[in-house]
DNA sequence: ACTCCATTAGACCGTATGGTCCAATGGAGT
DNA sequence: ACTCCATTGGACCATACGGTCTAATGGAGT
């Protein structure tokens, strides 16, 4: 079982050096430098590449986003606190971390027009977050799910966006007030 | 005047494809190319080189986004409607073009993290849009004109990214939906 | 002790990258 | 006709890129 643990390194590595520069930003040589591992094993555990590897990276680090939104609307008892909690916690990570790094989704997604796959595993982990909004929407008694779901992550990616640019969790801690505001109407 | 008009081709030329491909994914042969001039023009031009093209560039592509929501919003008679008909607008483009491309700001960003002033163009960018939006928001009445006013860029840039991931202008149009039905509340 | 094979190690390849440099060009000003 | 200089043309450079290939390694199974 932890044979697998220098793939996940390398999974590990290469989001977060994409979260930082992007894709076409990052160089194999790169990814291999900080992860400590040599080009063949890349290769064994990736043999389509460079994009195999970042298409698996992004559904890794969607999959831990997932996870972490999952738990913050598990333990919600409405929907705009539960919604408001999740820019919360990504500013959280930031000043934790004192850097912005760009969404796993949105670093990926910009080299998904040379790369169908790319942009495709982009597109599933934004479905993915979108249900798994939706259905505590649902479970909240939110009277459109759906579109409060889409909603919720448009405006998640858009804050992170403007976060990535000024370098400060400001937009996403706004985003959090504007959006609890909403459940005291 | 029209010497200018080199710099200008080379300018669009570039954005365009950084708004296919992002910024590490052009090579200045690629712009070069496309724009059918040499490199020696280029770096009369630009002297620092692409990095100084891309600031030029996101800047000129910024205006011209600015331009548009300028010319929107003075033909708006409320803030819900004027806000609606922008999103509205990108994806007419799109279904013109029958592509999404990023939105430039969008494009220019992930290389932000290694070039500060490339990050700071693109912040002033965005800056600038939400200045130019708020002045609309005061003006039409809204009450708290610069929250709006962030509110209202970073739907736009999360549906544009959207649209971008799924290659088609729904999350635009649904959003302009959402932001219209608030002028009927 | 031996085999076997999943995995690692890293040299090597062709190509593309961003950048530098200088000679040629050609239109404007006189 | 001549000069001048803003602009172009493109050869050239060191480096980095993604990718391929084969030999070494080392632990598990017997």
């Amino acid at each position: 079982m932890s044979e697998n643990s220098n793939r996940d390194l390398l999974l590990r590595t290469a989001s977060g050096l994409f979260r930082r520069k992007g894709y076409d930003g990052v160089g194999l040589n790169e990814i291999l430098a900080a992860s400590g591992l040599p080009k063949g094993s890349l290769y064994y555990h990736f043999p389509r590449g460079k994009r195999e590897l970042a298409e698996a990276a992004t559904a890794w680090a969607g999959q831990a986003v997932e996870t972490l939104v999952e738990r913050i609307f598990a333990a919600a008892t409405d929907f705009p606190s539960g919604a408001a909690a999740i820019p919360r916690a990504i500013a959280d990570t930031v000043k934790q971390k004192g850097q912005v790094l760009a969404c796993p989704v949105a670093s990926i997604l910009q080299a998904g027009t040379q790369d169908e796959r790319l942009r495709l595993a982009a597109r599933q982990v934004i479905s993915s977050w979108t249900v798994c909004v939706a259905k505590h929407a649902g479970r909240l008694g939110h009277p459109s799910p759906q579109s409060a779901a889409e909603s919720l992550i448009i405006q998640l990616e858009g804050a992170w966006l403007l976060a990535l640019a000024e370098q400060n969790g400001g937009p996403l801690e706004r985003l959090a007030d504007r959006l609890s505001e909403r459940a005291m109407v």
